[in-house]
DNA sequence: AACGATAGATGCAGCACGCATATATTTCCG
DNA sequence: CGGAAATATATGCGTGCTGCATCTATCGTT
């Protein structure tokens, strides 16, 4: 029962959360629910190949390939070519970069609003716990990249370290 | 910077735990992404229309009508005919109770599995958080049916009630 | 009885995705 | 050094979910 109670608390907040966070998201930028995450990675990540975009993202290869192929159509991202012969670099562009930073400050904006309820001490007991949590559930640092596919990753680096990959 | 690193981890705690409900309910389900939601509804509500469906899980109207052919086919829901002659009752099979039951329990699952990294009075003091944020962050009813979308009503209102509808 | 509103259903097209396959480059081993 | 295996990307093809526009049936109101 209680239980059962918490789930539906714990759940309908992830949900409602990820709802709010990908319909402002979807208002951006186009091209499909992976794109953010896509735009995300290719400012995280130094050198990022198509291969490695598909394992942050959780696609197929050829869903990451089409996928790069449309943002790169629309101007956010350039194919260059990359050390290894066979791969490519996956690059921002002005345009992406600038639409990038947007999805960073609206996705920041859309989690303090919701945040906007608890007190300053309350929020921070919050993100603490939930940071332990993170930190208990992930195992993997491949899989914790795809739990911080949509993060700044730069903000955790400064500021104490991200829970679940330092 | 803290506050960047406060989304960073409340984002990416929704993210992932909605991740891994959408991937447990996925193999439990098919027929697209709402079709949980669609069984929980039809749990959840007495004489459930697809117009109402189509507003708890956010689709069109054509998208509730396909959805629930597709529940039928497969033998989870009937169509019945409605006290308003207009309307359609979509009612739960046996089979589709059965199912129903299966996704709330790997709901509850993956949640509980997910809070494990937590000490018992953690647990409650993160879940007394996350309802006063959830009552913040919800004003209107036809909202909240959307953010419990994939609850079990049931067990909120048996216990301490709905932090957002009650 | 008639008109507007509401609920449901259907034709049609778009879009993102995965599977299977093809091509190019690198790596490994004999 | 040469060839096979592995790796990275790209493409043809089909599938499935979705929304828009439209049509039909029933309800409520006047």
């Amino acid at each position: 029962m209680h239980a059962q109670r918490a789930a539906n608390v714990v759940g309908a907040f992830a949900l409602t959360l990820g709802d709010r966070l990908a319909a402002r998201s979807s208002l951006t930028v186009k091209h499909g629910a992976s794109a953010p995450a896509a735009l995300a990675a290719a400012a995280n990540y130094e050198d990022l190949s198509i291969e490695r975009l598909r394992h942050v993202l959780g696609l197929s290869h050829p869903g990451a390939v089409r996928l790069v192929d449309r943002l790169q159509a629309d101007g956010l991202v350039s194919r260059r070519p990359a050390a290894d012969g066979r791969a490519v670099d996956v690059r921002l562009t002005a345009r992406g970069r600038k639409r990038v930073e947007k999805l960073f400050a609206e996705r920041e904006a859309v989690v303090n609003e919701a945040l906007a309820g608890l007190a300053p001490a309350e929020r921070d007991m919050l993100v603490g716990l939930l940071g332990q949590l993170l930190d208990a559930m992930i195992d993997t640092t491949p899989e914790a990249e795809g739990t911080c596919r949509l993060c700044r990753h730069e903000a955790c680096n400064a500021t104490g370290g991200c829970p679940i990959a330092a």
